[in-house]
Parts: structure tokens; C-alpha cells; sequence
DNA sequence: GGCTTCACG
DNA sequence: ACGTACGTGAAGCCG
């Protein structure tokens, strides 16, 4: 027989502050329980128990810790977001079949000394699965404490504990009577720290003999005076600290077998929390979701039903479009549940209103079949990454757990029927139907193209290049071995660490979570120090280059010579679109060696790259967003904006603005879009805390219309729950409800941040749709093949590059009227480099 | 698979 | 007192 006992309270809290904030669509905090269910299947999975029971405290602090005159009370209520959680876990584990054990008066401590020491009573054996190390005092021979780790859980059995502690399990509990426990409000005796404790427990056994015999201990004389001052306040943490092993709980081992519970009612809490790999892991995957309503404190996610610059749209779903599904990778389409077959050409390029369900990857099938897709009007994908941005599944079958669906496998048409008249109501009730109809889902056969034509890539050149870094990347490293007088793997930044502020002695810096940072910026602050600093940064620089795009790239390129990259639609929260395998957005530019890459870049043969890119579309954006007249004043005019922000914020006349005050002013513009904080402000640009608020605040004075701006944007979303760009495409932000500071100042910066940057992603959509367009009827030759956010690359027959210009020009900047100007930039060469 | 680092807008 | 700019993707290291 073997009973697991789990530390319900412990494991939670652990699992909170292990794992960032997650939320499930509605707001409702998910991330302990994810964290929880993780370390209880991994349990089930390796103790394999026949006997179970979850304990958790009916409240805290229970009566051991009021029994304290002097209680005070370090352990601050929960944060609300982990308090929300709680109820949740115990329906998930009573309806999994678990005895969930709370008992009024009795912390989970109690709870679980009390059957530990029954099944140890009756011949069992016992695992306790904790956070803490309080249930040390229950270890015994047959009584083991798992403690759960990040990386691998540690038994603690008499041996381990004596081992790492030099006491017995009985002992620990003296231990701490000593040295106290603040986390559990132990108060222990006043100056004695884990060290001496130890010592003299090891030594001398109990807490009572100590006392009794206090004349004859052997301590130092600072300890045995405070020892002599805290006789009581030991003997009361003796007490507190001692786990009560007679909880009225049933002892009866029979009582803990795996019940049956409701499996499809937890599956139904599950799919209701959007914890899908929970369900997954737990092996519930074929059971059907039982309709569930939470027991946990719902955040009200109502909206009100207008919004100021978003009223809802009125169509009604479209009963008799065709749905056009993907089936096997075979494009299928249905009339209703009528499956039709044949030659599906004519019925694909007719006027047709059709539903799809991956828009892009329908358009791609599409365009290998030689079929010109008309008339497609809504597309599931499309539609549910409206709805939520912030989720990572558009999979049909987690839609409809999401939606409440009925999914049928063997209707795929019947099922995405059901599921796209949901959607589409929530799309129309959120005034994002124009979203999706006229920027999405035309945008899907834009990217379908752009794949489909890809980039042509130098292979041999790039190769070339490579050979001429691998060797320099070999002699660097030759001099940081010899500098550092051994070999060791400079790419490791904990073998460096060591090197760096074990070795060498250099000052470390900030402290990540496995060691001291060895990012760039600590380096740079250290190259005056040792002259190992500049080969390091030179190592790393080049390694980079090398291993990500020369190897990468060389990778990427297919047989033809040309690159294909996908583009994600439903990738961001903020609406920008997103590449990868290969991501063709993140090509170096920024140094010289690294814009290199960028000459591998070209046209084919007789054709050209046409590039046109935004000018500070997202200040622009922010211009006419806040409605600003000074900041509108300045784009209209065409002055530079930059300058313009310097002369106010540092109180100079515009001639007094040099390079060095415009680039500070550069970064104050980039902090006002990205939520500003004086911190980092301060850290970007070199001056102190103070100074860089005191920029932010003449800032603000200056382009009053952006204080206005910020604040109603960031109060509207901590109403509402979500920020919305100018076309009303929202983002939920469940941080902003936070109660953590922390996180609600998260919640702020991206409350400011995604309507700038969700806007600029609307435009930049939009032009690529218009110029996509144009170019499919006036220059068919011409395609649009990179996006880079602000940036379009076409590449086009050189005898037709000017036209092509102008339409990238005309397209970019007509996309939408603000009430600035959208200059571009429009440049044509052979390479990428060339127009750059 | 998480962490760290670094490439881009 | 604490932690700190927005949004991405990819590589190597390491347990």
C-alpha cells in the first residue's frame, strides 16, 4: 500500500510564483493551477500510489499561530490572483476522483502529519508532496518527503535529512524552534540563525535540554546571552512549530482509494480554463466536457456595448455560403452538408460567399491548384485570433471545448458550421467584423502569395562569407583562452561567469535566475577592466552572425536558390504579423559586418527590389491618435520630430539641438510608445532617474494631447480589460487587473503600447492588400515578396521598377487618411543592401 | 524544454 | 523595497 499525500497550499503557492501570470480568456488566473496539475501528473506518473488525499488549509493562520500572543503576521493575505485559484483545484482534483481534506482549525501540515503517521501505523508506506520544508519533522522510515524542485523533486528520508542537516527528522523541529521560520511566523529565538541552531541541536538534541542545561552548553558568548533571553519565545516556537498528528481526519486507508469522480466534469472545468495540455497530461483527452460554471471569483469581462470608436456590426451570418475546409490537405467544399465534388475550379473562383477555416493555407492549396479564390467572408482562424490574440490554439476542436460546441469529427462542415455562427456573432459583437472582412481575410491571400514566391538568396556568396568569419571566430577564441590562461566554451555563459567573476575577479552585475548576467551591456562596462572584455564581445558578435544566419540561411534556401518563409497571421498579440523558418524580419542592418547579409538578398536574374518603408509610422500614428496638435503641427509641417522633441524637453532654441540632444530625444520618443518608465529611460540614454523623468514631464507638457491620451487609454483599459487600435482590433490585457505592481504596471505600458503598434500593423496591412491589388492587374509580373513591419519589399522586372515604386509609394502612404502625413521612403537595387 | 543572449521593427 | 520600455524568432547551453 502506498499513500501520496499532497501539500495542496504548498504545491499551489509554489506553482504561483514559479509560473508568470496566465489567464484564460475571460481573466480567470490559470497559472498555479497549470503548475499544480504539472506536478500532480507527474506524480500519479512516477509514485504510482494506490491511496491519495490533498490537503489544503481551510484558512490561515490556524490556531497554532493565534496561540501566539505576539502573532503579527508576515504572511500577508494571498494575492487575489492565486486566492481565485483555490476553489478552482479542489473541484478539479474531487471531480478527478481525489479526497480533497480541509478541516476548520487545521493547517494542511496538520492534515497531513495525521495520516502520515496512520499509514505508517498501519504498514504503509507514505510519500508527501511539499513546497516546504516544514513536514521534515513527519520523515520516518516509512514516511518520505518528495520536495518539489524546479528542475528535479528531492526525497527527503531520515538518511537525506541527516545527511544535509547532521539531525534527525524529529530534530528539524527543534531546529526550528531555534532559528524561527518568518515565512511561517515562527519567531524562534532572536539572533540564533540556521547555523548555530544546527550546531547546537546536533550537539545537544532538544530545545529542552539546551534550557535546562543552559550553564553547561558549550556556545559563544554573544549566543548563550541571547539564548538566555529567549527561553520562552524558543518554547513557544516549539510548540507552534510541532505538526499535530491527531487531525480529525478519517484514518481509514480505504477512505483515499481513487474514486470515480466526474471526469467530464473536470474536463469541463479544464476546457472552461483553457488548460488543454493539462487535460492532455492527465489523460482526459477522449472524454466529453460536461457543461460547468466556475467556482471561482469571476472578474466581470461584460463590455459595455459601445465603444466610443467601435459600434457593433449588424449582418447577419451568412446561412448559404459555401464552406470550403481542408480536408487531408485536399481542399473540400460543401453546400450546406452537402459534400460537392468534381472539378471545384469554377466554384472556387465564382462569386460564392465562402467560409474557410485557415484562410492563408486554403489561398495557398489555391494557388498551387492554379484556382483564383473569390469571395471568401469569414475564415475560423482569422476570426478566433480576433477574438483572442492572446491565445496560441486556433485548432477547430479546442474552439469548439472554448465555444461550447458539439464537435463532431466525422461533420467537419456541420461542426465548423456551428462553431463560425459563434464566432461570428462574437466578431459582430465586438465591431470587428471590417477587421476581418476587409484586412484579415484578403490579407491571408496576400501572405499565401508571398510564401509562395519567397526571396532569391546569393547561396554562394553567402558561403563565402562564411568562410571568411569561421576563421576569425577561431583565432578570437584562441586569444580568450590564452587571456583567460585555459580552454573553456566562451558560448557558454556560465563557464564564462565563472571565468569572468570567479577568475578574473571582475565586478558582476545583475543577477539572473541561474547566475550572474553576461549579456552585452555588463560586458561593455567592463572593457576598460580586462582586455579579455573585447574579444568576448567580438566572439560573440561574430558566433551570432555565424551561426544564425550564415548557417541558418544556408539551411533555409531551397534547391532553387530562392528562401520561403512563413508568415504568421495569428501569431502576435499586438496585430503585426511575424516570420519564421526562416524569420526574415530579424536580418541584421544595425551593424556594418551584419548588414553584409543583407548583399545575399536579391532579385533574380532581370528583375530588381523595389523597397519602400514607413517614416516613423508609429510616432505618426501616436500623432493622430492623441490627436496632439503640436506633435500633428510638426509631422504636417515636415519638420523633424526628433529635433522638434529635443528643443522642448531639454529647453533649447532648435539651432542649439546637436547630434547628442537629438538622439536622447530619438529615445525619449521611442519610451513614449513603449509606455514610458524613468528607469529605462534613464538606463538608454545615460542620465540619472531624475533627469529622465524630469524629460518625461516636459515631454508631457509639451504634447499635452499624449498625457491626455495615455491616461484615458490606460483607465479605458482597466475598465473595459482590453486596449483597441484605430480599426478596433482589441487585445485583452489581464495583466492591467493585476494586483501585483509589478504586472499592472505591465498592464499600463502595453495599454499605451497596442494601439500605436496595432495601428501601424493595421496600415501597413492594409497597403500591403492595396499594392498586392494593384499589382496583380497593372504589373503582373511584379510581386510583393517581404514584409519587414514597416517595410515592403517587391521584386519586379527591372523594366517595370519605377512603376512598381510608385505603387509601393502611392499605396503606403493613401492606405488611410490620419491626420498626418505617411511619408515613405521608395528605393530600388539588386540587393536587399542596395536599397537599404 | 527553460534560460540566456541577441538579431530585427 | 522592488523591478522596469513594446513586439517578435532562433541559436546554443544545460539539466
Amino acid at each position: 500500500m502506498k499513500l501520496l499525500l499532497i501539500d495542496g497550499n504548498s504545491i499551489m503557492n509554489r506553482a504561483y510564483y514559479g509560473i508568470r501570470l496566465l489567464t484564460n480568456k475571460k481573466g480567470v488566473p490559470t497559472n498555479a493551477l497549470t503548475g499544480f496539475l504539472n506536478i500532480y501528473s507527474k506524480l500519479i506518473k512516477e509514485e504510482k500510489p494506490d491511496r491519495i488525499a490533498a490537503a489544503f488549509d481551510l484558512k490561515a493562520p490556524t490556531f497554532r499561530h493565534k496561540m501566539y500572543a505576539g502573532y503579527k503576521g508576515t504572511r500577508h493575505g494571498m494575492p487575489d490572483e492565486l486566492a481565485a485559484q483555490m476553489p478552482l483545484i479542489k473541484d478539479i482534483l474531487r471531480n478527478l476522483g481525489i479526497s480533497v481534506l480541509e478541516v476548520e482549525g487545521y493547517e494542511a501540515d496538520d492534515i497531513i502529519g495525521t495520516l502520515s503517521r496512520a499509514a505508517a501505523e498501519q504498514g504503509a508506506e507514505c510519500v508527501i508532496s511539499t513546497g516546504d520544508r516544514d513536514s521534515f519533522q513527519l520523515v520516518s522510515e516509512k514516511v518520505t518527503v518528495r520536495l518539489a524542485a524546479n528542475k528535479e523533486d528531492i526525497y527527503y528520508t531520515p538518511e537525506k535529512i541527516n545527511e544535509v542537516y547532521g539531525v534527525t527528522p524529529r530534530e528539524m523541529l527543534e531546529v526550528k524552534a531555534l532559528m524561527g521560520d518568518s515565512s511561517d511566523n515562527i519567531p524562534g529565538v532572536k539572533g540564533i540563525g540556521e547555523k548555530t541552531a544546527l550546531s547546537l541541536i546536533q550537539k545537544y538534541h532538544s530545545v529542552q535540554y539546551i534550557f535546562d542545561n543552559l550553564a553547561d552548553i558549550e556556545v559563544a558568548k554573544g549566543a548563550r546571552a541571547k539564548l538566555e533571553n529567549g527561553r520562552e519565545s524558543a518554547e513557544l516556537s516549539r510548540r507552534l512549530g510541532e505538526i499535530c498528528l491527531t487531525a480529525p481526519v478519517s484514518e481509514n486507508m480505504e477512505d483515499y482509494v481513487f474514486g470515480e469522480g466526474d471526469k467530464s466534469a473536470a474536463v469541463g472545468i479544464l476546457q472552461e480554463l483553457e488548460l488543454n495540455t493539462a487535460i492532455k497530461k492527465l489523460n482526459l483527452g477522449g472524454i466529453t466536457a460536461k457543461e460547468v460554471i466556475l467556482s471561482a471569483p469571476v472578474k466581470s469581462t461584460e463590455e459595455p456595448d459601445v465603444k466610443p470608436n467601435v459600434t457593433p456590426d449588424t449582418a447577419e451570418f451568412n446561412e448559404n455560403a459555401l464552406t470550403v475546409l481542408l480536408i487531408n490537405g485536399e481542399i473540400a467544399v460543401f453546400q450546406g452538408a452537402k459534400a460537392l465534388d468534381g472539378d471545384l475550379k469554377a466554384l472556387l473562383e465564382s462569386d460564392s460567399p465562402k467560409h474557410t477555416d485557415n484562410a492563408k493555407a486554403v489561398y495557398a492549396k489555391c494557388i498551387n491548384a492554379g484556382i483564383d479564390l473569390k469571395n471568401v467572408i469569414f475564415d475560423t482562424t482569422l476570426a478566433a485570433y480576433l477574438l483572442n490574440v492572446n491565445s496560441s490554439d486556433y485548432d477547430i476542436e479546442r474552439l469548439c471545448g472554448e465555444y461550447k460546441i458539439d464537435f463532431a469529427a466525422g461533420d467537419p462542415q456541420g461542426t465548423a458550421d456551428r462553431l463560425n455562427r459563434a464566432l461570428f456573432k462574437e466578431i459582430c459583437s465586438q465591431g470587428m467584423l471590417k477587421v476581418l472582412q476587409e484586412i484579415e481575410i484578403p490579407l491571408a491571400e496576400v501572405l499565401s502569395s508571398m510564401e509562395y514566391e519567397g526571396i532569391a538568396l546569393d547561396i554562394d556568396a553567402l558561403q563565402k562569407f562564411g568562410e571568411e568569419i569561421q576563421p576569425k571566430i577561431v583565432e578570437i577564441e584562441q586569444t580568450i583562452h590564452d587571456l583567460a590562461g585555459h580552454k573553456f566554451n566562451v558560448g557558454s555563459p556560465k563557464q564564462l561567469s565563472v571565468v569572468l567573476f570567479e577568475e578574473l575577479m571582475l565586478p558582476a552585475g545583475r543577477k539572473r535566475k541561474t547566475g550572474y548576467s553576461t549579456d552585452g551591456e555588463t560586458l561593455e562596462a567592463l572593457i576598460d577592466k580586462d582586455p579579455i572584455i573585447k574579444p568576448i564581445l567580438e566572439y560573440r558578435k561574430l558566433t551570432k552572425l555565424y551561426n544564425t544566419y550564415v548557417k541558418g540561411l544556408e539551411n533555409a534556401v531551397s534547391e532553387n536558390g530562392r528562401m520561403y518563409t512563413t508568415f504568421k497571421q495569428t501569431e502576435t498579440r499586438t496585430g503585426r504579423i511575424s516570420s519564421a523558418e526562416p524569420n526574415i524580419q530579424n536580418i541584421p542592418v544595425r551593424t556594418e559586418i551584419g548588414r553584409n547579409f543583407r548583399k545575399f538578398f536579391t532579385a533574380a536574374q532581370g528583375k530588381v527590389l523595389c523597397d519602400a518603408d514607413y517614416s516613423q509610422i508609429e510616432l505618426r500614428v501616436l500623432a493622430a491618435l492623441a490627436g496632439d496638435k503640436v506633435m500633428i503641427e510638426t509631422f504636417k509641417e515636415g519638420r523633424d520630430i526628433h529635433s522638434e522633441t529635443a528643443a522642448s524637453v531639454f529647453r533649447r532654441a532648435p539651432e542649439e539641438v546637436d547630434a547628442d540632444l537629438r538622439r536622447k530625444a530619438k529615445a525619449v520618443n521611442f519610451g513614449i510608445v513603449y509606455g514610458i518608465g524613468a528607469f529605462s529611460l534613464a538606463k538608454d540614454v545615460g542620465v540619472s532617474v531624475g533627469e529622465a523623468k524630469q524629460y518625461i514631464d516636459d515631454y508631457l507638457a509639451h504634447f499635452s494631447g499624449v498625457q491626455q491620451y495615455m491616461d484615458t487609454n490606460t483607465k479605458s483599459a482597466e475598465t473595459d480589460g482590453y486596449a483597441v487600435t484605430m480599426f478596433g482590433r482589441r487585445r485583452f490585457i489581464p495583466e492591467i487587473l493585476s494586483t501585483n505592481k509589478t504586472v499592472k504596471a505591465l498592464g499600463k505600458r502595453i495599454a499605451m503600447n497596442t494601439p500605436i503598434q496595432g495601428t501601424a500593423a493595421d496600415i501597413i496591412k492594409i497597403a500591403m492588400i492595396r499594392v498586392y491589388k494593384r499589382l496583380k492587374r497593372e504589373l503582373p509580373e511584379a510581386k510583393l515578396i517581404l514584409q519587414v513591419h514597416d517595410e515592403l519589399i517587391v521584386e519586379a522586372p527591372e523594366a517595370v521598377s519605377q512603376q512598381a515604386l510608385s505603387i509601393l509609394r502611392e499605396e503606403m502612404q493613401n492606405a488611410v487618411q490620419l491626420a498626418v502625413p505617411l511619408p515613405v521612403d521608395a528605393k530600388s537595387g539588386r540587393t536587399w543592401y542596395d536599397v537599404h
